[in-house]
RNA sequence: GGUCCGUUCGGCUAGUCAGGUCAGGCCCCCAGGUUUUCAUCCUGGUAACACGGGUUCGAAUCCCGUACGGACUACCA
């Protein structure tokens, strides 16, 4: 299916850093543009002058480069329909915001902050919640209550105003949600909002609004807090006489513990990421971590998202992004929310980590072994990764799995000695010294032949023999077959480490 | 408080629209097996339809109510 009139967008405000939650709603938009052949468009929502950070909007645009997400539109990249930048846009929203008072769908209010505040005070001493809504206007200083005079000469004289949306009265609103159906709102619950502000700002919904019909939205994919606005966004692409576009409001994000949406706040108390990428705050200076920073796979982190509220209605769990793109759908994006299993986090990576190529792994580890004091091939790495890749979740538990091949034991495990290191492991390890000393073809599968047969011939014990042999090479009792290691390390290493380990744990009582 | 949305194992979920298999899979956890060690791997296991009514021969599935949870309720998005 190919629809070049399927257009979505993310509209991220630059206030911060972008969540998971964020990412996964942009994922989500941008997997239904692939699979129907529409475009994708990203553009800024910053029409409030007094939250904006620095930093912010660079920060989201590396992030979806990060995660392979890509824009056929928007800011950076441009298009047909710009400025993507709503501050940019400015001039546009006055004047439709003055189109609503023509056609008589919105007014002027002149009550400033502080009164309504007054008012609002007033009320919850009363145990009530004010809303500006039909009943309320008619007591408060607006273009409905003023005389035509007295509102045009406010105006002349400069007196700052807002506009405020003109709610219906005791009207049904009909709304249809692709994923959650036919929903139905009586407008008396609604409050008339505001669309303009005094500082000459659209708010969200106007700038919303206004900015998606421009931009030929076909449907708008966003995150569930968004419903309860519904009903005012349908009215007013009615009040402008609009088509709407299609509305689908996803599933939040959970914390992981308990309930609740999940915050930055979650992921610092039980130490995982929320952000795609490490961001530090320019005010406070404070870091959040980032799962990026924090070992996690691109793809990996993509696919743990799109899983976290889609699934293909199969078994399978492991896809690609393209993958992801072929197969997304709407009517597959479940209902009710979903906590975050970092867990669940940790095994898509692992499986990410298996499947990358050795040569991919051991150029990432590099780095790190570099940074332990040690030089080595990057050949001798690649080997050493694919002996123990399958026992790790990330690329930087990779060192303390692998470090017994790039340097002697410096201790030996004394709870393994004790239990491993016999009476007669002396003896045997001295004469399989010279065993292996002998062999000529040093390759993993002949030594442990040669090596297997010597312990049989002598009738010495499996187990005793590979164990203090074992705890000699490594220092304690872990890692791979040991063969494998014995033939990486070299024939030379090996029988200094078995002189080392005699000398070091000696003989036993 | 009000409005709206939601509710299947500990977590993610399939199954719900078109009522009819011991409610399936993955993660976690537990047990066993494989292994010279640890891990991997393999096998198995514990465990759920929020509750109460109704419709029906039959309800996780349709309807109503209740409870619980969440979101929203700014000149923020």
């Amino acid at each position: 299916m190919s629809n070049s009139n399927i257009r979505v967008r993310f509209a991220p405000s630059p206030t911060g850093p972008l969540h998971i939650g964020g990412v996964r709603t942009a994922l989500y938009n941008y997997l239904f543009a692939r699979k129907n052949g529409g475009k994708f468009i990203l553009r800024i929502e910053d029409t409030d002058q007094n939250r904006f950070v620095p930093g912010a909007e660079q920060y989201i645009i590396d992030s979806f480069k990060w995660c392979g997400i890509t824009f056929d539109e928007g800011v950076t990249i441009g298009g047909e329909y710009g400025p993507y930048t709503q501050s940019e846009r400015k001039e546009l929203y006055s004047e439709y915001a003055k189109r609503l008072i023509e056609n008589g769908h919105g007014y002027y209010g002149f009550d400033t902050g502080e009164e309504l505040n007054k008012v609002r005070k007033e009320y919850e001493s009363q145990k009530k919640t004010f809303v500006y809504n039909a009943e309320e206007r008619k007591r408060l200083r607006n273009s409905l209550t003023l005389s035509e005079e007295e509102t045009n000469k406010l105006l002349e004289e400069g007196t700052p105003y807002v506009i405020r949306f003109k709610m219906p009265e005791n009207d049904i609103v009909v709304m249809n949600d692709m994923i959650r159906g036919k929903v139905e709102v009586n407008t008396s619950v609604l409050d008339d909002k505001i669309l303009f502000k005094s500082d000459g700002m659209p708010t969200y919904h106007l700038a919303n609004i206004v900015d998606d019909h421009l931009m030929k939205i076909s449907h708008v994919i966003r995150g569930e807090e968004w419903l309860p606005s519904l009903p005012l966004h349908v009215l007013l692409y009615e009040a402008f006489d609009w088509d709407k576009p299609e509305f689908a409001h996803l599933p939040l994000l959970l914390k992981p513990d308990g309930n609740g949406k999940l915050s930055k706040r979650d992921g610092d108390r039980l130490g995982f990421p929320v952000f795609p990428l490490e961001w530090t705050d320019p005010k406070t200076g404070s870091v959040s971590s980032g799962f990026r920073e924090d070992g996690y796979f691109a793809d990996a982190f993509v696919n743990m998202l799109a899983m976290l509220g889609w699934n293909p209605g199969d078994d399978r769990e492991l896809f690609t992004i393209e993958e992801l793109s072929k197969e997304f759908s709407i009517d597959r994006v479940g209902k009710s929310g979903a906590k975050f299993d970092l867990a669940k986090a940790t095994w898509y990576n692992h499986q990410y980590l298996v499947k990358k190529d050795n040569a991919e792994l051991a150029g990432l580890f590099m780095p790190i072994v570099v940074n332990e004091g040690v030089l080595v091939e990057i050949e001798y790495l690649e080997e050493a990764v694919s002996l123990v890749k399958d026992r790790v979740n990330f690329v930087h538990e990779l060192w303390a799995q692998t470090d017994y091949f790039f340097k002697r034991p410096e201790t030996y495990d004394p709870k393994a000695v004790k239990k491993r290191w016999k009476k007669e492991s002396f003896d045997h390890i001295s004469k399989l010294k010279i065993v292996l000393a002998e062999i000529t073809e040093f390759s993993s599968s002949n030594v442990e032949s040669i090596v297997k047969q010597w312990i049989e011939e002598n009738e010495y014990g499996m187990g005793m023999v590979m164990n203090a042999l074992r705890l000699i090479i490594v220092g304690a009792l872990k890692g791979p077959h040991l063969f494998d290691i014995i033939d990486l390390i070299g024939q030379e290493e090996t029988l200094e480490r078995i002189d080392q380990g005699l000398h070091e744990i000696g003989r036993k009582e």
